[in-house]
RNA sequence: GGGCCGCUAGCUCACCAGGUAGAGCACCGCCCUUUUAAGGCGGGGGUAGCAGGUUCAAGUCCUGCGCGGCCUACCA
C-alpha cells in the first residue's frame, strides 16, 4: 500500500470549481433522511449524501446517492437543470458529497428516483473510491482506513451499529435492575484486579508512574463499601500483551457488582443479560456463530471445574505428576517450569475449552488462581467462581467477592510472591483498608464486550468489532 | 516470540520455464436523455513494499528488512 498522490486531474477539478466561484467544500444543508423518502415515496425532497455511482447517458445521467440511512437513485436531465448546472455536474465524481433537491418519480423499471431540479457540491472527493463491484477487500487498508471500509462495505457498518445496540441493551437491562453506571480511574497507581502485564505511563506534575488499568474491579468494590449496592462500568481496560484475533491491547469490559448476592446469582444475571440481548437482536434465543448453531434456551450447561479433570482421568487435579502426565499424553508443549495450575490451564485451553460450543458455565476454580474470590464454606481450596464459555470463547468471569480483609491481605501477599518485572504486584493496602470498613457480601461479574459482539455479529476476529484496532505504524 | 502466506495502477486482480508490466472499475476526451457492474470509441496513469545478491537480463530466483493476514505461545 502506497500513499496515493492527488492526481493532476483532481487538482484541475478543484480549480475548476474555484474558478467558477463555487466553494468546493460547502456548508449546512437542510436534508431529509433517504430512508424516510423511501418510506414516503412521494413529493418534493431534499437529500444529501455521497455519490456512489454515476451512469451517464449523453445529456442525462443517473446517480446513486447514499447517506447514513440508505441509498437512492437520482436522475439528472440537462434540459431540466439547464446548461450551467449541467456543466457543474460534469465536474462531479464518484465519492463527492452533494446536496440534491428534486421530485420523486418512478422509472420504467418502477424504481423510486429523484428527478434532480437543483444540486450543490458539499464536499469534493480528491481520491478515487475503491472499486464499486469488488469493494475494499485489503484487510490492512480496511483496518487502517476504516472510513473507507465503512463507505464501501455495508456489512461493516451494520456490525458497529449492532455493537452500539448491544451496549445500549446492556445499559437498559442493568439500569432497569437499579444498577448505577459509574466511571472509575483508568490510571492506577497500583496494578490490580487481574493477572496481566500493564502499560506504564507517567504523571509529570506528581512525578509518579501510573498504570493503565488492567481491570476496574478494585475501584468498583470500593463503591460497594461506599454503599452503592448495584454498580457497573462499561469501559476500556488495557493489557500489554500479545495481539491476536481474540486480543486487542485496549478492550471493553462490563463489570457489574451486586451487594448481598453471590456467584450463583451472577449465573442468573449472566443468563438474563445475554438472553435479553440476544432476543432483542435476533428475535429468538439462538443464532449461528461460525457455522454452528448456539442455543441460549435455559438451562445452560453447568460443569464443576473439579469434575472436568475427573472426566479426563485425572484423579487429583492438584497432583503435579498426574497432571503433567496427562499434558504429555495430549502431546502438549511443556517447558518444564510450569506449576500445576499452568499445566491445568494448558490442558483446559487446548483440550477442554474448545469443546464448550453451547453456553457452558465452568464452576468452582482453585483459590490460588482466584485471589479476589471467596472460597466455598466447606472447601477452602475452591472458590465460588465461574467462567462462561460460548463457542470455545471465554465470555464471562464471575465470583462471590472476597470481603474478608485479613484473608484478602494474605491472598495479595501470595500474589506478590509470584510477581515478575513484567507483572508487578503490590499489596493494595488502601483496598485492604477499604475492606476493613466492611464490604457487603457481593457477587461480581465481568463480561468481555468485544467477544460478545464477535459472537452476536458472527465475526471471527476481534478487529472486526473494534473500529480502529491497534496496528503497527507504517514506516 | 515461532511457523506459513501475501505485498504489482486509486481499487479488484492477471502476468510467475527469469526477457524489461496488463485487464476491469475509477479518472480524462468524444458519442449516447429511463440506466442500474449502463454501453461504444480513444487516452493518461506503475522506481512491481524496501534494501541487497545471483544473472547478459529479476515483479518473477536467493538473502535481509518492513507491513499485513492466518496458525501458534501468554492475558479477556
Amino acid at each position: 500500500m502506497s500513499e496515493n498522490i492527488i492526481s493532476q486531474e483532481q487538482k484541475r477539478k478543484i480549480d475548476w470549481w474555484k474558478e467558477k466561484g463555487i466553494e468546493p467544500y460547502g456548508r449546512k444543508f437542510l436534508k431529509q433522511d433517504i430512508y424516510q423518502i423511501l418510506e414516503n415515496q412521494t413529493g418534493e425532497v431534499s437529500i444529501a449524501g455521497r455519490i456512489m455511482g454515476i451512469r451517464k447517458h449523453g445529456k442525462a445521467a443517473f446517480c446513486d446517492i447514499s447517506d447514513a440511512s440508505g441509498k437512492i437513485q437520482a436522475y439528472l436531465k440537462k434540459d431540466i437543470i439547464g446548461e450551467p448546472l449541467w456543466e457543474n455536474f460534469k465536474n462531479l465524481d464518484i465519492g463527492d458529497i452533494v446536496g440534491i433537491q428534486g421530485e420523486l418519480f418512478k422509472t420504467h423499471t418502477e424504481q423510486l428516483t429523484i428527478l434532480i431540479k437543483n444540486f450543490i457540491l458539499l464536499s469534493k472527493n480528491l481520491r478515487s473510491l475503491p472499486e464499486k463491484w469488488h469493494g475494499l477487500k485489503d484487510i490492512e487498508i480496511r483496518y487502517r482506513k476504516r472510513y473507507l471500509d465503512l463507505i464501501m462495505n455495508h456489512d461493516v457498518k451494520n456490525i458497529f451499529i449492532t455493537r452500539t445496540k448491544i451496549l445500549s441493551l446492556i445499559r437498559e437491562f442493568l439500569n432497569n435492575k437499579n444498577f448505577i453506571e459509574v466511571e472509575t480511574p483508568m490510571m492506577h497507581p497500583i496494578v490490580g484486579g487481574a493477572q496481566a502485564k500493564p502499560f506504564i505511563t507517567h504523571h509529570n506534575a506528581l512525578d509518579i508512574d501510573l498504570y493503565l488499568r488492567i481491570a476496574p474491579e478494585l475501584y468498583l468494590k470500593r463503591l460497594l463499601v461506599g454503599g452503592m449496592e448495584n454498580v457497573y462500568e462499561i469501559n476500556r481496560s488495557f493489557r500489554n500483551e500479545g495481539i491476536s484475533t481474540l486480543h486487542n491491547p485496549e478492550f471493553t469490559m462490563l463489570e457489574a457488582y451486586s451487594a448481598y448476592k453471590d456467584c450463583e446469582e451472577m449465573i442468573n444475571l449472566t443468563e438474563e443479560i445475554l438472553i435479553y440481548i440476544i432476543e432483542k437482536i435476533y428475535g429468538k434465543t439462538e443464532f449461528i456463530y461460525q457455522e454452528k448453531n448456539i442455543n441460549f434456551q435455559k438451562p445452560w450447561k453447568r460443569i464443576l471445574w473439579t469434575d472436568i479433570w475427573k472426566e479426563i482421568g485425572i484423579n487429583q487435579w492438584d497432583n503435579y505428576q498426574e497432571v503433567k502426565n496427562k499434558a504429555i499424553e495430549y502431546h502438549l508443549e511443556i517447558e518444564g517450569n510450569e506449576n500445576v495450575y499452568d499445566l491445568l490451564d494448558l490442558i483446559f485451553s487446548k483440550k477442554i475449552q474448545t469443546q464448550f460450543i453451547q453456553p457452558t458455565f465452568v464452576i468452582g476454580y482453585p483459590k490460588e488462581i482466584s485471589p479476589l474470590a471467596k472460597s466455598y464454606k466447606d472447601n477452602p481450596d475452591i472458590t465460588e467462581r465461574f467462567e462462561l464459555y460460548i463457542s470455545g470463547l471465554e465470555v464471562a468471569n464471575a465470583y462471590s467477592e472476597l470481603n474478608d480483609p485479613v484473608e484478602q491481605e494474605k491472598r495479595f501477599q501470595e500474589e506478590v510472591k509470584k510477581a515478575t518485572p513484567d507483572r508487578p504486584k503490590t499489596v493494595d493496602q488502601d483496598y485492604i483498608e477499604t475492606l476493613e470498613y466492611g464490604m457487603p457480601p457481593a457477587g461480581g461479574l465481568g463480561i468481555g464486550i468485544d467477544r460478545m459482539v464477535m459472537l452476536l455479529t458472527n465475526s471471527s476476529s476481534i478487529r472486526d468489532v473494534i473500529l480502529f484496532p491497534l496496528l503497527k505504524q507504517k514506516t
